[in-house]
DNA sequence: CTAAGTGCAAATGATTTGCAGGTAT
DNA sequence: ATACCTGCAAATCATTTGCACTTAG
C-alpha cells in the first residue's frame, strides 16, 4: 500500500471513528479499496473486488457505505452520463480531468485558474457554489502520435 | 417565437431533411420545444408540454427523437447525476452550467476565462481537446433567501 | 444488550427496446 | 408501396429501500 493510500485510508477510518459509526470488516475494506485504486472505481467493480474476501458482500452495502463515506467527505463521485457513478476516494474533492477518448485514459491536471474562475461564476450568478465538475474530452498525445 | 428560436428551430428541421429522416409532426413539435425553451427541460416536461397537442404522445417517442436530434448535434444534453437529463436546443455545443441543487434551476453563465483554461490544458496536457464539460452546483439566490 | 449494519429481494426511476399498427414520402 | 415512426407495454440498468437477521461496541 502506498503513502498516499496508507493515509487516505487513514484519513476515512478516523473520520469514521469520529461520528460514533461502527467499524465494520465490509465497511473498512470498502474503504481500503477506495484509498487504494487510482483508477476511479464503479460500485460494481468495487464489490466484485470485494468478494474475494467477503463472498456474500451485496451491492447494497456498498452503495450504502459510499453514501455513508461521501458524506464524510472522503470519496469524490464522478458522475457519468448514462453509465453509473465512479468514485474517487483519493482526492476526496471536486477536481477537473481530462479524459482520453481514444484509450480511455484519465488523468487530473493541474489547473490554477480553477479558483478564480468559482469567484467569477458565483459572483456573476449569485448562486453559493457548493461543488464543481469539470471534465476535458479529447485525444492524449500517445493516441495521437499512433494515428 | 423568438428570433433564435426560429433560426433555431430552421436549423434543426434543416439538418433532418438533409438526412433524409421522416419530418414527423411529432418530431417537429420537440424540435419547436427545444428551440424555444429557455429552461433546459426534461424528457418528462418535454412530453407534457407536447401532450397538449398530441394527447397520446409517449415517453420512448421523445426520447427517440432527442437521441436523434443530438445525433445531428442539434440539441446538447446535461446528464446530471441521480437525476435525468435535461436538454438545451438553444446553445448545442458544450457550455458551462450552474444548477441549483435546491430548485433545480439551471443557469448559462458567461465565463470569459474559459477559453485561456482550455488552452491552459491542452499546453499542460499535450492533449488536444474536443470537448469539456463545466457544471458548478450550488444554491441560486431565491432558495437561499427562502431557508 | 441494542443500535447499527448486512444480505437479500423487491421497489424505484430513468431510459431502452420489441412489437403491432400507422404515416410521410 | 414501403421504410420509417409511433404508442404501448415490457425490459433494462443503476440505485434505493423494506425487512429479518447479525454483529460491533
Amino acid at each position: 500500500m502506498s503513502m498516499l493510500a496508507k493515509k487516505r485510508y487513514a484519513a476515512m477510518a478516523g473520520k469514521l471513528k469520529e461520528t460514533g459509526l461502527k467499524s465494520t470488516p465490509q465497511r473498512l475494506a470498502i474503504m481500503r479499496v477506495l484509498a487504494e485504486s487510482k483508477k476511479h472505481p464503479s460500485v460494481d467493480e468495487i464489490c466484485r473486488r470485494l468478494r474475494r474476501r467477503f463472498p456474500g458482500i451485496s451491492q447494497a452495502t456498498v452503495y450504502r457505505n459510499i453514501m455513508l463515506i461521501k458524506s464524510l467527505g472522503e470519496v469524490y463521485e464522478i458522475a457519468l452520463a448514462g453509465a453509473g457513478s465512479r468514485y474517487d476516494g483519493r482526492r476526496p474533492y471536486p477536481h477537473p480531468h481530462i479524459v482520453c477518448l481514444e484509450c480511455g485514459r484519465i488523468i487530473d491536471p493541474e489547473l490554477a485558474s480553477l479558483r478564480n474562475m468559482t469567484r467569477e461564476i458565483a459572483a456573476e450568478s449569485g448562486f453559493e457554489i457548493e461543488s464543481f465538475r469539470l471534465d476535458f474530452f479529447g485525444t492524449c498525445p500517445a493516441c495521437r502520435s499512433s494515428e
